[in-house]
DNA sequence: GCAAGGTC
């Protein structure tokens, strides 16, 4: 008899089969794919990991041309399951033949299900055997004994549900794609994709919602009155209990009650001892969210670090939903690790405890236990191991955050007064930190200790100042990958193991862009959701995701039949299509709008600026009859300006016109052109917008010395005309700086030369500190 | 060249 069990990653066949064989398991290579084989009662076994999934959703070959076949065509065809890993594929059917039962022990959730039958559908080509299910949350000796003692029937509804989920994502992403794609190339120069799909949409969707929020703020002014009380000799500062007043005359007449007034009473005083309780062991999620926090290390990155640091043995496995312990769940061994090194403190005076209690969460996924520390290692050995950058921090915080979480919590005394003043309350807040607990550990999270003066109920205080302060409220601030990752969360937006690759998708397609830690949207990615949310509001929305999950969870439940969900959640996405379709104009002039304007502005060289007469985009047009400043609005805008016809032309970023031109051009080496107003030196405003660069004080008269430059060479001069000129070194860029000699007042030139290090020294010839700076560079 | 989901 022989047994042929598959399970989901070689990690947990490894463990599995030394469970079952009580170590005595033999690994050998099959194409390349480990199987591990031992007898177990008179029975031959052979178990064997995958790499989740190993079949992929594709269209088949006479789709893929995307111009000749209308997106369309799609939702009404049937995409075909295929082995996109190979040598999987050819190691289930050597290892399976003749097999007599077939055990799937794949990850007990929706897609692990399906990757079991994954391996069962090539395994029954060569087979015919019963096939079993084996259910575990964890891959511990009891549970995978039980597991394998009390095998169950494969749950095909769960598969299937799975099955469904990867159709209807395909068809939705393929055909929306394919179709923004191609519809906005029909007006917009762009090899770009304009991607859509159930989770990266509205994960956009959630930054710019809030992008939308920040752009219809409207500022609200406000009142506060502070009060700075002295007591005992130390000052202290109240609020107004009032808070924010809206109510400009109600704000002026409170303080105009307080004004002039000399004491005020401590009318109430609380004393509170207040904890602040360490944080739950890790989740994928949580953890990336405070290396982001935290780190500024992106959810991709984070996640990529904490993958090669499980690989090395470091850290446990990343990807999990658990944010609570198992019972069995041995603290002290880890710790032990800990007892040299920058850790020491805290592992030593865990371990002389009687008990290491964590503080555990309330997630348990049935997966994998929270995220952390395997071994200790110093910082030269996690650097050695894991070369990528921000390594050591990522493991230094998931270390830190495993102590954390086992250590007490952080105790706080919080002080309250409360103070009179008329019959007016202001109020006043202080915390002191009496314990460090748990927050000793973990430098990311400091909270400042605020120290109120040591005062007594009924005490007088002298009154010292009262402000009556306008203020304006501020708009929401843009996302952080951390909120985003929160909110992803909350919705079902991606999995544990996705969200990240969701954040990266839009950043890629140029939709939002990382600055520091928060989010901000770019101008396709606003446009496109724009467009969307006028048009199918939904795909914008995490409802699209919610809508097609409880069709699947159906299927599922077995409530629905897996034929029907997908007809059903077809329907739904012609639906949201036909939407699309009928508003393809105004969505396609739009976003093709935004891409060329993006163009533009990225094209420095010919980029001039705003349209005066539209929010389009100016800039250098040059067809075979000559060149001008034209609107990328043309034809609907049909402001132009002429330019002149010869010479190079150089866009001056840093120069604007004093008349009101849309940009200064350099022509050539000869002269400067405003857009719009012509050339400067016919300007009567020349002399302002080009003033002498003056360097110092003439030597030979008391007029000044500047800099002269002609068509052929350039050199000092004096204003005054009388006479005295200097000489400038020929090549190289000059700049005349802000440096002031110290030796005869010049200013210092700066000279780079292409491809040299660029020198400053003082300008005049004649002042000895240049001269010993010239030398001192002739050396060199 | 399109999605999202596993894992390496």
């Amino acid at each position: 008899m022989t047994t042929v069990v598959f399970t989901e990653k070689n990690k947990a066949a490894a463990q599995i089969s030394t469970i079952l064989s009580g170590g005595s398991a033999k690994r050998s290579i099959v194409d390349g794919v480990s199987v591990y084989e031992f007898q177990r009662d008179g029975s031959l076994w052979k178990i064997m990991g995958l790499a989740g999934h190993i079949m992929g959703y594709d269209y088949p070959e006479e789709f893929n041309n995307w111009r000749d076949v209308d997106p369309a065509v799609l939702l009404d065809t049937d995409p075909v399951k295929q082995i996109n890993k190979a040598s999987f594929g050819s190691a289930i059917l050597k290892i399976s033949k003749g097999a007599d039962l077939l055990v799937l022990a794949c990850d007990f959730d929706r897609e692990g299900e399906n990757i079991g039958f994954e391996a069962k559908s090539i395994a029954e080509k060569v087979c015919n055997s019963t096939v079993k299910r084996a259910r575990f949350s964890s891959l511990s000796k009891s549970e995978i004994e039980k597991a394998f003692n009390d095998l169950v029937e494969p749950d095909e509804n769960m598969a299937m549900s799975a099955e469904a989920r990867q159709i209807l994502d395909l068809k939705m992403g393929a055909s929306f794609t394919r179709f923004v794609t191609l519809s906005v190339r029909e007006r917009a120069r762009t090899k770009g994709v304009l991607s859509i799909g159930p989770c990266q949409t509205p994960t956009c969707g959630f930054v710019y919602e809030r992008e939308l929020a920040i752009r219809k703020f409207d500022p609200r002014d406000f009142w506060k009155i502070e009060g700075v009380f002295t007591g005992k000799g130390a000052d202290i500062t109240g609020v107004h209990r009032g808070g924010h007043i809206y109510d400009k005359e109600k704000a002026d007449a409170i303080f105009k009650k307080l004004k002039g007034c000399k004491t005020a009473v401590i009318s109430k005083k609380t004393v509170k001892e207040m904890n602040t309780n360490p944080p739950f062991p890790l989740n994928t999620n949580e953890f990336l969210k405070r290396a982001s926090k935290y780190l500024g290390v992106s959810p991709d990155q984070a996640l990529e670090i904490a993958e090669q640091l499980y690989l090395s043995g470091f850290t446990s496995y990343p990807r999990t939903e658990t944010n609570m312990y198992a019972d069995d769940m041995d603290f002290a061994s880890i710790l032990k690790g800990f007892t040299k090194g920058d850790y020491q403190d805290f592992a030593l005076l865990l371990l002389s405890q009687k008990a290491i209690v964590p503080r555990n969460g309330k997630k348990d996924g049935h997966d994998h236990p929270p995220i952390h520390p395997i071994k200790a290692g110093s910082r030269m050995e996690v650097e050695r191991a894991v070369k990528m950058p921000r390594a050591w921090d990522v493991y230094d915080l998931i270390v830190r955050h495993f102590i954390a979480n086992l250590l007490p919590p952080a105790i706080f005394e919080k002080t309250r007064f409360e103070i009179t003043m008329v019959d007016e309350l202001f109020d006043s807040t202080g915390s002191i930190q009496n314990n460090a607990g748990w927050l000793a550990v973990y430098p990311f999270e400091k909270p400042q200790d605020k120290i109120l003066p040591e005062l007594d109920l009924g005490e007088i205080l002298d009154v010292k100042k009262v402000t009556n302060i306008k203020a304006q409220t501020t708009p929401p601030k843009r996302l952080t990958e951390a909120e985003l990752l929160t909110l992803m969360d909350k919705h079902g937006i991606g999995t544990k193991a996705t969200a990240p690759s969701h954040i990266e998708t839009n950043k890629k397609r140029g939709y939002f862009e990382v600055k520091g830690k928060t989010i901000a949207i770019l101008d396709t990615g606003f446009t496109l959701m724009d467009a969307l949310n006028s048009s199918v509001s939904i795909l914008v929305k995490p409802d699209i995701r919610s809508s097609i999950e409880s069709l699947i969870q159906d299927v599922e439940d077995g409530t629905k039949k897996f034929e029907l969900a997908l007809e059903e959640g077809t329907s739904l996405i012609k639906g949201m299509y036909s939407q699309l379709l009928s508003n393809r104009d105004l969505m396609v002039t739009r976003i093709a709008g935004t891409i060329t304007d993006e163009a533009v502005e990225t094209d420095k060289k010919n980029h001039i600026g705003k349209c005066s007469e539209c929010e389009r985009v100016l800039h250098i047009i040059t067809t075979d009859k000559g060149r001008f400043v034209g609107c990328t609005g043309y034809p609907q805008c049909k402001n132009t300006f002429p330019l002149p016809k010869t010479g190079a032309l150089a866009v001056q970023r840093s120069r604007t016109c004093k008349k009101g031109g849309a940009a200064v051009l350099k022509v050539g080496s000869k002269y400067f052109w405003a857009v719009g107003i012509g050339p400067c030196f016919s300007c009567d405003m020349e002399k302002e917008c080009y003033p002498p660069e003056v360097v110092g004080a003439c030597p030979a008269c008391d007029g000044q010395t500047f800099l002269i430059t002609t068509k052929d060479s350039r050199f000092l001069g004096c204003t005054k005309r009388c006479g005295h000129t200097q000489s400038v070194p020929k090549n190289g860029r000059l700049t005349i700086t802000d440096k002031v000699c110290g030796g005869c007042g010049w200013r210092w030139l700066r000279v780079k030369e292409q491809g040299k290090d660029a020198k400053e020294y003082c300008a005049n010839r004649k002042c000895e500190v240049a001269a010993q700076m010239r030398s001192s560079y002739r050396k060199k």
